[in-house]
RNA sequence: GGCGCCGUAGCCAAGUGGUAAGGCAGAGCUCUGCAAAAGCUCCAUUCCCCGGUUCAAAUCCGGGCGGCGCCUCCA
């Protein structure tokens, strides 16, 4: 069974079928660094990481490409038209720091947030600012090809010249209400047009050179020039030819399937003769009391004040229940019953883990039926919610084979974990870390002493000092547990 | 106004023609001094409502009702 995704261009599934020999090219939407990351981010980049790892858990034979851009300059507040205040600018002036300042400082505060979350990063993080010269060049073909045209020191796309224009999102722009947005005094030639390059007003401090004088890249630009440059071009040329397409797989949030998805794809395919990106892919949004989450809807959480309050894995384990193309509703209740899920899959292989101490590691077997289920969950437009419910069957079988003491199917189901909760998945907490090892041997030491001392009171069925030995380390946030092989302990 | 999505148990959630995955919560049992952990069992005759197509529909079609997203920066 080949793996399948939800294509946004055509509304359907397909089958995924690489467009250059040995490699993938994967480039999803980034943040725009103004502020930290929220819960909506968390959604699209843990959606963009399960389609990353897999591809490579899938492909082991391909080079696997993923870039995902840093957008440092800011794009408009409002109606950028007439002159909307820019993003990153604007809180630049609220903290009393350069823009370039502001976004290092997100940029940085981006990448705890997403590592927490156990998301690898990007191959390739391009920053726009960057890549003022290919955005430029790309532009300078679009006006070399009448695609665009130049307007008092703006450049603005004529949709009008590109008839593919709203195959992805399935709109006309002339049929759009206006809804008094658009702008009379701008200079475009039709409301629908789009900046291409915008003239930068008086006390503008990002801005470049360009032929069309002092001023910054449109909003889309930016994709279009690093995708190609990093994914594209820096292919050999005959293997450029060869191609329908430039890259395989292109995502990013549902919201920003039109206007920016659409642009891009005007910038690139009219640019450069050829189809951009094969596959389109758009994640729903997190939402609550089925609403969504957004910054611009003041009812959104930051993911850094979450982490105060929840393990971070657990939210990736939420957002990992629902579908990607599914809205995911985010409430107290929601993520702490998906935690207590967490917990149990997570105690079953942390007691597998002390099972196979010492044991030889083993690598996935092919043949292995959950793994297969898993495989089939995920090839199917990566369902992640069946996927997990695969672990809970690797779950109970773990849990019996520990029981029974069956020393041989213990290797081969941590060698099943490990592959599909941990490199897959990436639910399992630093798999390396926790390789054999233990807190540390003085507490290890410590507890156990206590564990006999225990034990003596049980004997003598004082049961008042053995509970109270075990309140205290509960306290102390250690769990005793007993059974019929004796006393286990764990940190809470 | 245009484009699109959704409505499945108390909660989260998969399923898009073959007779309702999974998790949480809840109930009972086993084990146990008690607890925890684990195991077993139960927990939607039914998928917002009404029609239609079909041997067969949560799934397809039509019509309602309700909720939401995009069309402005947004993951």
């Amino acid at each position: 069974m080949p793996l399948e995704i939800y294509n946004t261009l055509t509304r359907k599934k397909e089958e995924f079928k690489p467009i250059h020999p040995g490699r993938i090219g994967v480039y999803f939407c980034g943040p725009t660094v103004y502020g930290d990351a929220h819960v909506g981010h968390a959604k699209a980049y843990i959606t963009a990481d399960i389609v990353n790892r897999y591809l490579r858990f899938r492909y082991p034979d391909r080079k696997v490409t993923y870039v995902q851009n840093i957008t440092d300059v800011g794009h408009m507040t409002d109606n950028a038209d007439v002159g909307g205040e820019d993003k990153l600018e604007a809180q630049s002036r609220k903290e009393h720091k350069h823009p370039m300042e502001v976004a290092e400082y997100y940029t940085r505060r981006y990448f705890e947030d997403m590592d927490a979350l156990n998301i690898l990063r990007p191959d390739i993080s391009p920053r726009a600012t960057g890549h003022i010269i290919e955005q430029i060049e790309l532009i300078k073909e679009l006006l070399a090809k009448s695609y665009a045209y130049e307007a008092g020191g703006n450049v603005y796309f004529d949709v009008s010249k590109d008839k593919d224009y709203g195959k992805l999102s399935g709109r006309k722009t002339e049929e759009q209400e206006s809804s008094g947005r658009v702008e009379e005094r701008s200079d475009k030639r039709s409301p629908q047009d789009f900046a291409l390059w915008k003239r930068a007003e008086k006390g503008h401090i990002l801005q470049w050179p360009s032929p069309w004088g002092m001023g910054f890249p449109g909003w889309h630009i930016e994709c279009s020039a690093m995708s190609e440059k990093y994914l594209y071009y820096s292919l050999p040329k005959d293997e450029r030819d060869k191609s329908d397409y430039m890259i395989d797989i292109h995502g990013g949030g549902l919201e920003n399937q039109f206007p920016h998805h659409e642009c891009e794809i005007a910038q690139s395919e009219c640019a450069e003769g050829k189809k951009f990106a094969k596959y389109w892919m758009h994640n729903n949004m997190v939402t609550t009391g089925g609403v969504k989450m957004g910054k611009s809807l003041g009812n959104s959480a930051y993911l850094r004040d979450l982490y105060k309050q929840y393990d971070p894995l657990s939210l990736r384990f939420t957002i990992l229940q629902s579908h990607y193309r599914s809205t995911t509703e985010f409430t107290e209740e929601a993520i702490a019953a998906a935690d207590a899920g967490y917990q149990k899959l997570l105690g079953s292989y942390h007691r597998l883990v002390q099972a196979t101490k010492g044991t030889e590691r083993t690598a996935l077997r092919s043949d292995n039926p959950l793994g297969q289920q898993f495989i089939e969950a995920m090839d199917d437009d990566f369902n992640t919610a069946r996927a997990l419910a695969v672990l809970y069957d690797l779950a109970a079988e773990t849990n019996s084979a520990i029981a029974a003491n069956e020393k041989e199917s213990l290797a081969g189901l941590r060698a099943t974990w490990e592959a599909l909760a941990g490199n897959i998945l990436g639910i399992i907490p630093s798999i390396a870390a926790s390789n054999e090892s233990t807190p540390s041997t003085v507490t290890d030491a410590l507890v156990a002493l206590l564990i006999r001392q225990r034990k003596a009171a049980r004997d003598r069925r004082d049961f008042a000092t053995s509970d109270a030995i075990r309140k205290e380390l509960d306290a102390a946030g250690i769990i005793l547990e007993d059974s019929k092989e004796g006393t286990t302990w764990r940190l809470k």
